[in-house]
DNA sequence: ATTATTAAAGATAATTTAGTCTTAAATATT
DNA sequence: AATATTTAAGACTAAATTATCTTTAATAAT
């Protein structure tokens, strides 16, 4: 698995959060995304808190409170998201796992997995959570197993 | 993380073995490889276990006893390690860990990821044992964090 | 002020992955 | 036959990840 449960649910989450953006109600509440995504509420609230340390998300306590990105979702890349949740460990290390491998000292696989392995950075680096989620909206895909883009925003 | 722990070292394992295969010693005991290596003796025999069990090597009990491949390393693909370790999922599975993510039911994600997914699993497709373990030799890298090609080929 | 709502924080539990230890089975050597 | 060596198998332990539950803090509405 490329990514960590933690981190496909905090993606997840984004881009419900960047399509209520899109809807003009930036803050939603984390019991809202957790509802309308099957997510557990507890580990969401502490995916979200990460999103917020890393400074992409801002939250309100109280009622009306709920979270929202500090920036504009077109302006917000996937790999900022990823960075906060798994770190970029990811798109430094050796398939092998081997320490210090590297272009000055690399292992048998280490040019064939560089070439892709940037080839997914650039993937994240390129899209941005408002690309997604418009993208979403007008193809009617899914954010849940069950939900597509459509039901989230029609039951909202 | 790419690939499990068990299945890096399988690889590593497969690879050192391969080398032996080379130097005309298609037979290695595990506690060799394991030293070697620097893996846990006990933890990598269940490991070699399930390429046994897949048929991509056979092992012989009592002394001389060993593990070999079943084919010639040249004829046996990176991604077969992998299958026989992780399975294929990592091959079908959206980014976003949604079921039944496809081409008929697409996450927004589908499209990009499929790309880079096929990229990858073509990789470890048209990557031979043999190939990683001749390039490995020729240009002395590391199959362990401390020891290249060398070191082990000298001191076997 | 009181109450209700919401995120934050912390404790605990469950699951998966990783790793260790012990015993059994097979086989070669003597 | 007895012994030593090696893989196989199973029980057990440890660590990391995933998930739940409880309490606290902040804030809005009454």
């Amino acid at each position: 698995m490329l990514l960590s449960k933690a981190c496909i649910y905090g993606i997840r989450a984004s881009l419900y959060v960047a399509a209520m953006h899109e809807q003009k109600r930036p803050f939603v509440p984390i019991r809202e995304v957790s509802d309308k995504l099957e997510l557990s509420f507890h580990f969401l609230t502490k995916i979200l808190q990460q999103l917020t340390a890393a400074g992409l998300m801002k939250s309100y306590k109280g009622p009306n409170g709920g979270i929202a990105f500090t920036r504009e979702p077109k302006d917000i890349k996937l790999i900022e998201v990823v960075s906060a949740i798994d770190g970029l460990d990811l798109f430094k290390e050796c398939v092998l796992g081997l320490p210090g491998c590297g272009h000055k000292q690399p292992c048998p696989f280490h040019d064939k997995w560089a070439t892709t392995r940037e080839a997914i950075e650039i993937m994240f680096n390129a899209t941005s959570l408002e690309e997604l989620a418009t993208k979403g909206k007008r193809m009617n895909l899914r954010l849940s197993a069950e939900i597509t883009m459509d039901d989230l925003l029609k039951t909202a």
